[in-house]
DNA sequence: GTCTATATCGTGATAGAC
DNA sequence: GTCTATCACGATATAGAC
């Protein structure tokens, strides 16, 4: 995975509770009730209650683990980022054309939109903020830290759209960014709208990544 | 303009305050500095008071022309939409086959997020709003005809769509709607990373919505 | 490690002068 | 029509018992 390095040390250090690797079940809990809330009423909608209420406990639970709410935003956001890495560097290390590549990049981008919905809506509300909420100087050094790798994320795209140029696998562009954008909007877009049927099989997530992923690489093929 | 009537029944009703059709000047310049606020800072993270700021007063004259800021924000979400509308029907209505029509209407969607990005930012944080902040059972029925409005928005590009199948314009996929909301996707979320730049030409933007359009047609014809 | 207070403060909304 | 108070309340964050 030659990407692995760019982002696993950013992932997982709140406070220093995580062991071999992983964050403790405790803290995984907490994001995953922060995560819903954050998705359903937004981060300023969202009170520390609400997420304490959810969890089934009270405030004290989250505050031991978390020094403050946008810290817990930044979080949930960084693992929905860390999740998104992960299926695409796999995806990309796979080998292939450069348009064989992208088109499983994509897919594997909309089918982890489509399997963490409450993190990855996290990830899309947090690009509207820019620098809210950045009090101190700590959170804006995690803030940086988010943006960079969501710009990193772009770039797999870019790099990958330029391999499948160069391999004649992928068709000639005014301006490949823009093009990336528009692919990376549409998956990002799935956010707002894919909630899971609850009938629904992983065949037929499958399917709906496949297909988006499609009609989006058909356009720059 | 064939949808006219679908929108204009719930354009420009803030209060009363409108003459000839139009919003008088004191509330554009309110619902201006509310969109750029909103923009930046989310409807939460904005307070009164920043929007009054930003307006050179105090909040006095907001609280005249709005009831609430949960009115003021569905106040801007649905001038946004307006714009939308009307620039997409427009494209919609000026004839040509499925595919033609298609790739007008979303060049028009297009150019009209890049020229409203405020507002049109706005939009797109409302789809988060699912039923936040609806408190009092008036805004319940603005809200429902917002999402009512998002809803015709995106009809008008699945019907055109099926134009398009019907005449051979366009090609049979899997699932109109999710082609749809790809397409969607991908120009909604210039509302994210779009902004204009000082010395940007309307030449500059409408070839970018020209890109833009001609990279998601593809994809479906 | 989790709870129950509670301090503290920002913000939405109103009342009333001008 | 716009301003200056001011109220009322909810939410973050903390302190300290258990």
């Amino acid at each position: 995975m030659a990407n692995e390095g760019i982002h696993r040390e950013w992932a997982s250090r709140i406070r220093g509770h995580e062991e071999s690797g992983h964050l403790v079940e405790s803290v995984v809990e907490i994001l995953d009730c922060a995560a819903l809330c954050f998705t359903e009423m937004g981060f300023q909608g969202t009170s520390i209650d609400d997420v304490a209420r959810r969890l089934g406990a009270t405030k004290g639970r989250i505050y031991h683990y978390f020094r403050s709410k946008t810290d817990l935003f930044f979080e949930v956001h960084r693992e929905g980022m860390t999740r998104l890495m992960d299926a695409v560097t796999a995806a990309m290390d796979a080998g292939g054309t450069g348009r064989e590549k992208l088109q499983r990049m994509v897919e594997a981008h909309a089918l982890t939109m489509m399997q963490n919905v409450a993190y990855e809506a996290v990830v899309v509300q947090g690009v509207h903020l820019h620098r809210l909420s950045a009090t101190t100087p700590e959170q804006r050094v995690i803030l940086n830290e988010l943006m960079d790798v969501r710009h990193q994320f772009e770039q797999l795209f870019v790099q990958v759209f330029h391999e499948g140029q160069a391999d004649g696998s992928v068709r000639e562009t005014a301006d490949t960014s823009l093009a990336v954008k528009g692919i990376l909007g549409a998956v990002n877009w799935m956010a707002i709208w894919y909630r899971p049927r609850a009938d629904e099989s992983p065949e037929t997530q499958k399917a709906m990544a496949v297909e988006v992923a499609g009609l989006q690489i058909k356009g720059v093929t």
